[in-house]
DNA sequence: TGTACATCAGTGAACGCGCGTTCACTGATGTAC
DNA sequence: TGTACATCAGTGAACGCGCGTTCACTGATGTAC
């Protein structure tokens, strides 16, 4: 039963949508290819009408979620009045709701490991993602409170990161929860004016 | 054949220590019993004589694997003249080295991903050794640069776990470099004296 | 100290299961005339 | 515009494979007398 052109679009962004639901959720390695078709309604061999392999899905997840991510973010900072950007970022991005929903959040702390052991083709995905991810938010960051724009978005970026893998991490609900408020903080404290 | 108390403790802690290498290396549901017992230079039946299931092996792994690094970090901090406690950290931690042994790093970027998204057994023993390990860290941090000893802890941890973890997944081996060094010269730069 | 027996670390075949991928097939869509 | 045929999105059975775990077995170690 073939389809029309527009249908099978649709279709195969159902299918990378799900998956980077379900990739966040579980992993990348613990989400099947039978269970994500099943979800978008079709049955799994049909799968590879739109991919050659799971890996070339995997790929199209990477730059999808990435670019996801950083709507949300240029989304938040434009908004923020002059001075407040990173405060802007960092209370929109180091939330407990953000932390206990990883399948509607950034692929960075979810993604960013299995990522870095994927194939190169993966990886340059990312890689791709990410760089139009600083290159955008970049312009936003205040001048001169740490050497270049770009590379103060480099360590607000690392320090959410890195402060939601550890939140997402840690079995102590007050202990995570003062890792988010800590960096807030923090990177409000630093980076404001 | 059955061998003696103090045989079984070796090979416990060498199942252990090759488990804590393979697992940063791979990925934990990327390692199988059958390999890691290989590696040991045993066959996979006899892993159920040390663990009751891989999940057990996981749990004994986080805590080994950040009590390593607690114990790395330590020696580090200790050996640092005063004032430069935090740039002796993240030079130790924010090298091209480290991030291209990810077998022989910190487990905190490599696993923690899995380990939340893992069972409560697996983040209960993570959380024990994350705590022990901030404990153990927070006396070396200097006074009043940011609020309590304590938090900085937390942000200095966080930051780098987020950019080793970024660095080691971009395919681009200058825009890696720089993610360590402009982390490596923040964190120096407003954590001295 | 020597002997008899229980214990149990490690072996290797076997289990059920889910994985990614292939492939012959169906039938609606796209296209050439 | 209508017809004939090629294309191809999606189906579902089948493939080989590796996984975690179980279990009957072996034989050296530990222990009770």
């Amino acid at each position: 039963m073939r389809r029309s052109k527009e249908e099978k679009q649709r279709t195969h962004k159902r299918i990378v949508e799900e998956a980077a639901r379900q990739f966040r959720a579980k992993g990348i390695n613990e989400v099947g290819i039978a269970e994500l078709m099943g979800r978008v309604g079709l049955t799994h061999g049909g799968f590879y009408a739109h991919f050659s392999n799971k890996d070339a899905l995997t790929a199209e997840v990477c730059i999808e979620g990435v670019a996801q991510t950083q709507a949300e973010l240029l989304n938040v900072v434009q908004q923020a009045p002059a001075g407040t950007e990173v405060a802007a970022i960092v209370d929109f991005y180091l939330t407990a709701s953000h932390r206990d929903h990883p399948a509607r959040g950034c692929v960075m702390p979810t993604l960013a490991a299995e990522i870095a052991r994927g194939p190169a083709e993966v990886r340059t995905a990312f890689t791709r993602g990410y760089n139009e991810f600083l290159e955008r938010l970049t312009p936003f960051l205040p001048e001169g409170t740490f050497k270049e724009q770009g590379d103060e978005a480099l360590v607000v970026l690392a320090g959410m990161v890195g402060a939601m893998l550890l939140a997402r991490a840690i079995n102590d609900s007050e202990e995570s929860e003062r890792i988010l408020r800590v960096n807030r903080e923090f990177y409000t404290q630093v980076f404001s004016g």
